[in-house]
DNA sequence: GGTCGTCTGTCAAAATTTCGACAAACCCCC
DNA sequence: GGGGGTTTGTCGAAATTTTGACAGACGACC
């Protein structure tokens, strides 16, 4: 069953550039890439919801996916910002249970699906590669717990930095961190629950202290 | 190689109460019981702290440990509150890196520890068991998605009541919830980083609404 | 039964954050 | 080059939270 897209020429190499991805068994990597279909998404375009079933294990490829989901007043909280490579929806492939977020395209975006049935077959013949799957999720576990514990202690300008340290290496997924992230205040505050006044006041501080710049539309990181 | 300390009789019952032990495979759970040692903790004992080497799994039999970490500025924040008969430590035991927080018993307190090397051993043999593991880890990311959200959404009130549930319900490891909670206003305030005064008002609020009722170093839920 | 340490309830001032508003700057697209 | 929509910077009033303080309540221990 060939892909409904064939998949880039150098799609690999750019895969492994993922820690998690770049230090799996070649076995998975290999069948990831012969499972996996490339699906494209328009800007606004949802790859899946909250509540919804679990379709399979997802990498961004090109553009990129705003993670979060609405809460009971309609407000929209984000919880991150993923670009390539970075891989996802491993906890609804391991529990089987809904989604927990709402994954939004923002521009145009391409995500490498590796569609859940066939994983879960080849994952039976192979059982030790439950074992990169847990690495996976013990990965996003590390992530958020520094994140819970940052989120209730820290004074805001710090977590403001280290939320644009968090986006910028990829929350743990790249080893070199970005450079310029391409966030507005407003997500900003989206993300970390304040008000834009807050996070603008914030960046400011960051600003005369040296630590980053400010553009239209952009924060480059010094 | 016996247990340094006999297990309790009808240990294996009471684990069973924990969601993830409960349904994991049987195999599995002879084997962590063959191999666990019992620890005795004295009150304000630590079991292990942040950064230090993953010594093994672990799971609260008796007394309660809690999780938490110093920050840089000597604050002690509180992530989570554990009874009997939850497992962690899951962490450092899949990826092999440091402990991400303290652990320190709260009153006398027996831990069941799993040692890292023999149950990695074991594991190689039966690999088809870190399916559970990502399971384990799978629970506790749901869990701190959902906290993450919270934490940066809703208002106080909401969150020292939501807070309550999780820690009622064990961070989803007890099916029935307790009714009693033991835990001093002091300590609500370090998890949730918000001033002892603002939980307080916050429990009236709840109290008023005839959500709970307070009680000395002690809330209970209705 | 008394003492001590902890926990709770409450207060007012200070600091911080939100909210609503508005103008300027910027980019995209026609 | 000129809209039109988005993003940023900033303001003041209102609301909330923190801080520091203190008294009373409670439980443990002698």
């Amino acid at each position: 069953m060939p892909p409904l897209t064939p998949l880039p020429p150098g799609l690999h190499a750019a895969l492994a550039s993922d820690e998690w991805f770049g230090a799996c068994e070649p076995a998975l990597q290999a069948e990831l890439l012969r499972l996996a279909r490339l699906r494209h998404l328009g800007p606004g375009e949802s790859l899946f919801a909250r509540g919804g079933e679990a379709n399979g294990l997802c990498c961004v490829v090109a553009g990129a996916l705003r993670i979060g989901a609405l809460d009971a007043q309609g407000d929209s909280t984000l919880l991150a910002y993923l670009e390539p490579y970075q891989w996802f929806g491993e906890i609804s492939l391991i529990d089987g249970r809904p989604r927990t977020h709402d994954a939004v395209a923002d521009g145009p975006t391409q995500v490498l699906v590796v569609p859940r049935e066939p994983l879960l077959a080849w994952l039976d013949a192979h059982p030790a590669m439950w074992r990169e799957l847990a690495r996976l999720a013990c990965r996003k576990l590390r992530v958020l717990f520094v994140a819970v514990e940052e989120l209730a202690q820290l004074p805001l300008d710090e977590r403001v930095w280290r939320r644009l340290q968090l986006v910028a290496q990829g929350y743990g997924s790249r080893e070199a961190p970005r450079r310029r992230i391409r966030l507005s205040q407003e997500v900003l505050a989206q993300m970390l629950g304040v008000s834009r006044q807050s996070i603008n006041k914030a960046l400011k501080a960051l600003e005369a202290g040296g630590r980053l710049r400010l553009h239209y539309g952009e924060i480059e990181l010094l």
